[in-house]
DNA sequence: TTCCATGTTCCGCA
DNA sequence: TTGCGGAACATGGA
């Protein structure tokens, strides 16, 4: 699931395994993941050089290479995952990206439906504004009022406001599901029929609820009892007031909330 | 067989 | 002109 809790965790584990090794090769299957990448450059940029340090930014993982200038830089999609392996049997089946190190270990990028993306850039920052990517979810800089005055601009429905990425980095469907959930917020609200009380829920929710699922590892079965996303299915019940889940499409994303639990404005 | 899935981008329409 | 929602993208499981 990688939303920004995923993407975390996945920089931790990339952080864990891979950093301070010398990159001895790699391969690159399907060139599809590439963007505004060649294979040549990619592995002129990471063969004999090291990663050093790690960066998230939304949905977006950074590891720094030792040469100080670039970042490689990886997005999952919809499926995709890291793992550092050694032993053949271990190797994922849709590997997009196999980084090969001269300790006999493997750091590969999979990702089966080649939604996601493996691209290289000298400024992170700068990626970051071209993409035009909204502050990050978790950012202690992000204030309140800020929130505010973004969400409020917006039209549509609370759930799509908070799924986009230029106002808030890092939230995507299944955890809007769940910060909407805790705030008591049906999700096909719209932004400018919630009160200022309703938006600090909002805003605090936020917060809590990614905080509380990167340090569960982004892994449901660890979540509280009292989340919404283990839930997630049809004739899935509310784990506050045991009745039915609703299912809906909201702004093109199937959406479960508790139409007892959660209220408009 | 058809529908659906955690992602982003692009297009048509208000 | 702007911004919203739906379609497209790619793959495979139910």
């Amino acid at each position: 699931m990688p939303e920004l809790p995923d993407v975390e965790v996945f920089r931790q584990y990339l952080e864990g395994t891979s950093l301070h090794q010398e990159i001895e090769s790699i391969e690159v299957p399907d060139l599809r993941i590439l963007e505004n990448v060649s294979l040549e450059r990619l592995r002129r940029a990471l063969v004999g050089r090291s990663f050093t340090s790690t960066h998230r930014h939304g949905k977006f993982l950074f590891a720094g290479l030792d040469n100080g200038i670039f970042w490689l830089l990886l997005h999952f999609g919809m499926s995709g995952f890291l793992r550092y392996f050694k032993n053949p049997e271990e190797r994922p089946p849709h590997g997009r990206l196999f980084v090969q190190f001269t300790n006999g270990y493997q750091l590969v990028y999979d990702c089966q439906r080649l939604l996601g993306l493996v691209s290289l850039t000298e400024d992170v920052n700068e990626f970051i504004s071209e993409h035009d990517l909204g502050p990050d979810a978790l950012d202690p800089e992000l204030r309140y009022s800020a929130f505010k005055e973004a969400i409020s601009r917006k039209r549509g429905t609370i759930k799509s406001a908070l799924m986009d990425q230029r106002l808030v980095a890092g939230i995507g469907n299944v955890y809007s599901d769940e910060i909407l959930f805790q705030a008591g917020i049906r999700p096909d609200t719209g932004p400018v029929d919630l009160k200022d009380d309703r938006l600090k829920e909002l805003f605090r929710a936020m917060k809590e609820v990614l905080q509380t699922t990167v340090a569960r590892r982004a892994d449901p079965d660890r979540f509280p009892q009292s989340y919404i996303i283990p839930h997630r299915r049809r004739d899935g019940k509310c784990p506050r007031c045991g009745g039915n889940i609703e299912r809906k499409k909201i702004s093109g994303r199937t959406s479960y909330f508790c139409p007892s639990c959660q209220q408009r404005g």
